[in-house]
DNA sequence: GAAGGGGATGTAAGCGGTGTCAATGCCGGA
DNA sequence: TCCGGCATTGACACCGCTTACATCCCCTTC
């Protein structure tokens, strides 16, 4: 593996020279420079990244760390896209404009992750947080080493750069499509996961639009883990009531396809009999029958905003941390009883 | 930021024994290391990535390598899971037990992305690039400066360590299914992208087995992109022929979804008119109406077995290199023409 | 009581780059 | 001819951590 001071002996200059060649400096003879370049591309020089980051303070290297849900693991293979792959994506495009690099890890929250996530700052110039993959106190204490956005965190003010999307607005919108536009009063809610903060603003915000209708109620199955199957068993939780809601609203969409597949099951028509509706707008919805009305999130908007937010704080922009939220958008298809539309979406 | 150096001097040690400390050698005294520790936790000390693996050389991080495919960024979104993405998560499942990160590139196959991914090598211990991320030779090069284990690259034997799964049985299984199980002589196929090394060998195998079978007949849309848009496109052409197929196989889920509403939409019963299968078996498949009848490949386990090879690698096993070829298994739901089946998988 | 031994700790030399500052060489102008 | 100034290039300290080797101290052992 050569280093700096093979090129440098091999091209008969020294090591300074080698280095500003490598880094493009302007300073440096054009001949002396190809000749440099020459015996680099030879002897296939790559600079070592730790040297590099222990001279300049800069590891070209941003974190971001997100929990892994559920038990089993082939939920995800099995579940479809997660929310922080479309993050995960997303910010890799915005890094690739860069040459900063993305370094990721997932896990179940807790203690041996939270300090997995310690030693892994050590490896990064900043870090992105999804979701609540770390206690707050936790979070505070890494922002106080290194700079820390965090995207979709529970509400609670951190004093952070945060990115969020609108889940109230998103379900007051949900809420009040089913009871106005399609009138429905007996309304059933299929909740998340509760250290999900997504899910937990889902919830809340949805019962409390429901409560402000006159004569509507809601009837809540909590401890779904936002997979298909939990989705199911939800439904069967649902069958058992001795009225049946008129309309299910879920937490996410995964959980809708389980309830809308359950009650088909059951004989149980939907929109007809019972409309279902999701939250999240992921590509199974628009697959299934009937397409599933749901809601739309940036997702990938938060992931490029995120990524931004947390070079500019790298390259040292000292503003005070603001907190952004992102709107989200009721998409109307078929679940809710809402008639087919013409165009294909 | 504190340093072993301000760790030692306010425990009143060598920077030695804050290293012992750190690296939990057991030639400390029990007092020593209980007063360090102490300093270490008051202060916050997190060692220096860069400075370890300067030291060591050792930087506990492996690369991930992927193409990002489609033009239309939003793709992902829409499309649900990508292959990468579940390797992605098995990588790092595999990781958790150890000390190691992984740090994830990807980009449209090309020289600006291969000399980001010669940077990248720099920052790693070790390389996984999944499919034809990189060309033959430079996966070469890379591979004389750190281990490098490539998954689903195409079958040209590189003399590297490579993971696949066995496409071409899984293609045969169903080209069997479709003109034994059912009969069928008159085939379509709708390919994918002629730079994914999977989509290439899918349609090889799916057509030859096609053509073994006498009075068989195969008629292979190319250019598809893998995406459900696609798909239906492939279907429009279809159904421009004087004679559409008995049953359509496509290269992947995606497509075979896209294909499947594409015929729906035109009037066409799927399976009674024309059957449809995909490859993959990801999540929206199950859901959709019908059921489709697919080839599921162990991706998941494809990433453990990546991950764990490089690990070994990285730890010095220098054993040949391996070529290792997962199985695939057909997976008959309704789309084929095959009867409901009982049970709900 | 001196030598020997072993555990605990300190010293200091790298690891491979970067960047500062000094040195060198060459130029034109006085 | 001599000198200042600019363009290049070199020498070397330093970044923070690890580790081989040296040191020191306290016991045992004969």
């Amino acid at each position: 593996m050569p280093t700096v001071y093979d090129v440098a002996r091999l091209a008969g200059v020294s090591t300074a020279t080698v280095s500003r060649v490598m880094r493009g400096s302007d300073l440096v003879r054009p001949v002396t420079r190809d000749r440099v370049l020459a015996v680099i591309e030879e002897v296939g020089f790559v600079p070592d990244a730790s040297a590099q980051g222990l001279s300049r303070r800069r590891k070209e290297i941003i974190g971001l760390v997100g929990l892994e849900r559920g038990v089993n693991e082939t939920d995800i293979e099995r579940d479809g896209l997660l929310f922080v792959d479309v993050v995960v994506h997303a910010v890799e495009a915005v890094l690739r404009g860069t040459d900063t690099s993305l370094l990721l890890s997932f896990g179940p929250s807790g203690e041996p992750f939270a300090s997995r996530i310690r030693a892994l700052s050590g490896k990064v110039d900043g870090l992105l947080v999804v979701e609540d993959a770390l206690a707050p106190a936790q979070l505070r204490a890494l922002a106080r080493r290194l700079p820390v956005v965090s995207i979709a965190a529970s509400p609670g003010d951190t004093g952070l750069d945060v990115l969020r999307v609108d889940n109230p607005g998103g379900m007051r919108a949900m809420a009040g499509h089913l009871t106005s536009d399609h009138g429905y009063r007996r309304l059933g809610f299929v909740g998340g996961p509760s250290d999900a903060p997504d899910a937990v603003e889902r919830v809340a915000a949805f019962s409390a639009a429901v409560h402000r209708v006159p004569g509507a109620t809601v009837d809540v199955v909590p401890g779904g883990d936002f997979s298909e199957a939990s989705g199911r068993t939800a439904a069967r939780v649902l069958l058992g009531r001795e009225a049946i809601p008129e309309a299910v609203a879920c937490a996410n969409d995964q959980m809708a396809i389980g309830v809308m597949r359950e009650l088909q099951r059951s004989g149980i028509a939907v929109p007809a009999d019972v409309a279902v509706t999701g939250f999240d707008n992921v590509f199974p919805g628009r697959v299934v029958e009937p397409p599933l009305t749901t809601v739309g999130q940036p997702v990938r908007e938060l992931g490029v905003r995120a990524a931004a937010r947390l070079l500019e704080r790298i390259e040292g922009n000292t503003e005070p941390p603001r907190a952004e939220t992102l709107p989200t958008e009721l998409v109307v298809r078929r679940s809710c009883g809402c008639p087919p539309a013409d165009e294909n979406p």
